[in-house]
DNA sequence: CGGCTTTGACCTGCGC
DNA sequence: GCGCAGGTCAAAGCCG
């Protein structure tokens, strides 16, 4: 298992990678979240890139999938086509969330040309639907996000903010994060049992600050996807760091998405499970306190 | 039986 | 206006 360390660039931008073609202004993102009505939402679309190591996919891979399997988030995703992309070597397949109908989340997934040890997992329009609870009411999470992440964001939103579109489109989010796993521990095979109360901490948060899209659940919900992951992912500064800067809920969906992908992923890694095991998440949370004090908060 | 993947065709955006 | 390429649809097949 070499998963030793996780590395993840997120790139917010109107292209994946390098654009061959010129991404037009024009198009807003209107016309790329505009939901099944609206059928072609290309270039201009709002579109947050995440590269997910390849090695975290090839894990997640299920039935002799042809190139590789779409890292695994917390939503359900359904593939809905796959096409070659000129210039690339891989196809690139495309998915939407089948967590709800009717819902416009979308992800493309393709290898990275410039890296084909990473595969880029493009999100673009958010969900309309609060997180899928029921498939995650078994799995809690302790993950007590302290309430500034989801909150902030609608705070700091207001100034950081909001010109997404703008900015992201002149300046597009380019985010890393590390995780690394603690060699030392030993997988348990036994599933843990989690608190109800996480379960409902999550789910009554609901959809408020982040709008008709993102629901602050939808935001940390992956969090608790991740279960113990939860606590790893918060060792990494920069993603905490980045939730709170960010503030931009838009960018915060992207992270939010990006993790989830990732760490959803790595819940069908076996080694990715042994890292985050209890006693993983025990060592990580005291980690994440020093990293970052709100980390720690849970209970 | 229901849901998902696969795959070819079609539609639309974008550059020339 | 034309052609290319990307994105989506929909039918068929497979799997649980």
């Amino acid at each position: 298992m070499e998963v030793g360390c996780h590395l993840f660039t997120i790139h917010e931008e109107d292209k994946p990678e390098n654009s061959e073609e010129s991404p037009s202004p024009r198009f807003q993102d209107t016309k790329a979240v505009s939901t099944s009505s609206a059928p072609k939402r290309r270039r201009g679309a709002h579109k947050r890139v995440v590269h997910v190591p390849l090695k975290e996919v090839e894990g997640s891979r299920a039935k002799g999938e042809t190139n590789y399997a779409p890292p695994a988030d917390s939503w359900a995703w359904r593939k809905y086509g796959q096409k070659p992309i000129k210039g690339s070597p891989y196809p690139r397949g495309y998915y939407r969330c089948s967590s709800s109908k009717g819902c416009p989340a979308r992800k493309q997934v393709e290898r990275s040309r410039m890296d084909p040890t990473m595969v880029m997992v493009t999100y673009s329009c958010e969900h309309n639907h609060p997180w899928p609870a029921s498939r995650y009411n078994n799995h809690h999470h302790h993950l007590n996000l302290p309430s500034s992440p989801p909150t902030t964001s609608a705070t700091n939103t207001e100034e950081t903010n909001i010109d997404t579109d703008d900015q992201l489109e002149e300046e597009p989010l380019t985010q890393t994060m590390q995780y690394e796993p603690d060699p030392e521990l030993e997988p348990e095979p036994e599933p843990k049992p989690k608190p109800e109360s996480y379960n409902q901490k999550f789910t009554s948060l609901e959809m408020g600050t982040c709008g008709p899209f993102v629901t602050t659940t939808d935001q940390y919900g992956w969090f608790a996807d991740l279960d113990s992951t939860s606590s790893t992912m918060l060792e990494s500064p920069l993603m905490a760091r980045d939730m709170v800067e960010d503030s931009d809920m838009t960018t915060s969906f992207s992270i939010r998405e990006d993790e989830e992908s990732f760490f959803a992923d790595l819940g069908e890694l076996p080694e990715c499970a042994t890292v985050f095991r209890r006693r993983e998440v025990e060592r990580v949370e005291e980690h994440c306190r020093n990293l970052a004090p709100w980390c720690g908060t849970t209970g």
